[in-house]
DNA sequence: TGTTCAATAGAACAAACGTTCGAGGTATGC
DNA sequence: GCATACCTCGAACGTTTGTTCTATTGAACA
């Protein structure tokens, strides 16, 4: 898929630096004046070839009617910058809805941060809570922290996980550890007690993956 | 400044939302058509406004020769991604320069990683480093977490800094509590002793001011 | 030598496009 | 009433622009 040759590959950066500095495509004008390409039919030429490669789209007989699909492929590359939704507070005691394959629930969110994609590893439906309490402080996850979480139906012991209470109408971060009939979320907060409930009283919503504290001051 | 017309606001509008689904932007046929205008010469009227107001700028005679000027205000807003050096590892005993005002210290970096704004608020020097060890795990800082760093030269009793010991040719991470001639470094972990040194082999580099964990498994 | 094929050249056309112009419309103030 | 300012309308002009057409070049190949 490499085989550009040097003119296409001169196009494709002409049209790239072009529109960094104007925020507009250039016309076939434009990059034959830019690349000293003798007549605009080369220009075409070449960009029908680049069209086929899949480097950019052309809107037929639209002026400037042009897209640059490798950006698109940068940003699903490695050095990947991610939006991740933040979609509420967890254990203080506030039902939030879990992200599901459904709907549009980027909107729902309160703020989106950049994540980078070392962050998420293979995950690709990661979402973010902000930590209410400190129930978990001795896992290091403190009040007013970030969290990350992966949807998720089911979960080992000892896991820290998102749970909706079904009774309570309440999600909270806790270590679960099913133990049969009843399930057992444990703080990780030795002034904290566990919560022993029916098992089928809780809804495993997310694992935790990750956390993120905000600069102090 | 908003003294727009619902026409002008509209028109705005459009030219956001098309140039979304584009990635270039509308001619003036495309705003009226979109907007429901009925002569080109009223879209132009308005865009002249626009222009004038500040919102958009016109390349004249230039097909689809437009910028959205607020587009520009955004990236430089609040919703910023900033790339952040990790610089190396903190802790372990191994020396780290700390970037000063000089040279290319970006290039020493082992990685950048991308963090939003609002992770750093004012600060605009800040810098990473990995975590190896767990002397401040008290303190909510584990091994193999990153930590967001101030270069500071002075610091408040009790801070969290990233000193360099003279003498043992080290950088570590502790608390900060000078005593006079003698200065005590102490890790929040209570299995581990503070450091004890004189004053004057201690110099700080940086002041903790966030931390993010990557994901576990 | 002839053929083929990728690349180039220049001209030309039709559509798209930014812009202008004159005329009209509709308020507001006098 | 008149004047003014703001906006709308439709048409037109001249340029920009995507695209096409034909001819040419030069290398590869049999």
């Amino acid at each position: 898929m490499d085989n550009l040759s040097s003119k296409q590959e001169q196009i494709l950066q002409f049209i790239c630096d072009f529109m960094e500095e104007n925020n507009y495509p250039p016309s076939v004008r434009d990059i034959q004046r830019g690349c000293n390409i003798s007549s605009t039919s080369v220009v075409d030429y070449n960009m029908r070839a680049l069209e086929n490669y899949g480097y950019i789209n052309r809107n037929k007989s639209v002026a400037r009617g042009l897209e640059l699909l490798w950006q698109k492929e940068q940003k699903g590359g490695a050095e990947q910058i991610r939006e991740i939704p933040v979609l509420g507070q967890i254990a203080a005691g506030i039902p939030i809805d879990v992200p599901g394959s459904d709907s549009s629930w980027t909107q729902q969110a309160e703020e989106m941060i950049p994540v980078s994609s070392h962050m998420l590893g293979k995950f690709n439906d990661i979402f973010a809570l902000r930590v209410k309490g400190t129930s978990m402080i001795e896992d290091l996850i403190d009040d007013g922290d970030i969290i990350l979480l992966k949807p998720a139906k089911t979960a080992e012991k000892g896991q820290k996980v998102a749970v909706w209470l079904k009774d309570e109408e309440a999600t909270t971060l806790k270590r679960y550890y099913p133990e049969g009939e009843y399930t057992r979320l444990q703080p990780a907060n030795k002034t904290m007690e566990p919560i022993v409930t029916k098992s089928d009283n809780i809804e495993i919503q997310a694992i935790f993956v990750g956390s993120i504290r905000p600069p102090e001051e």
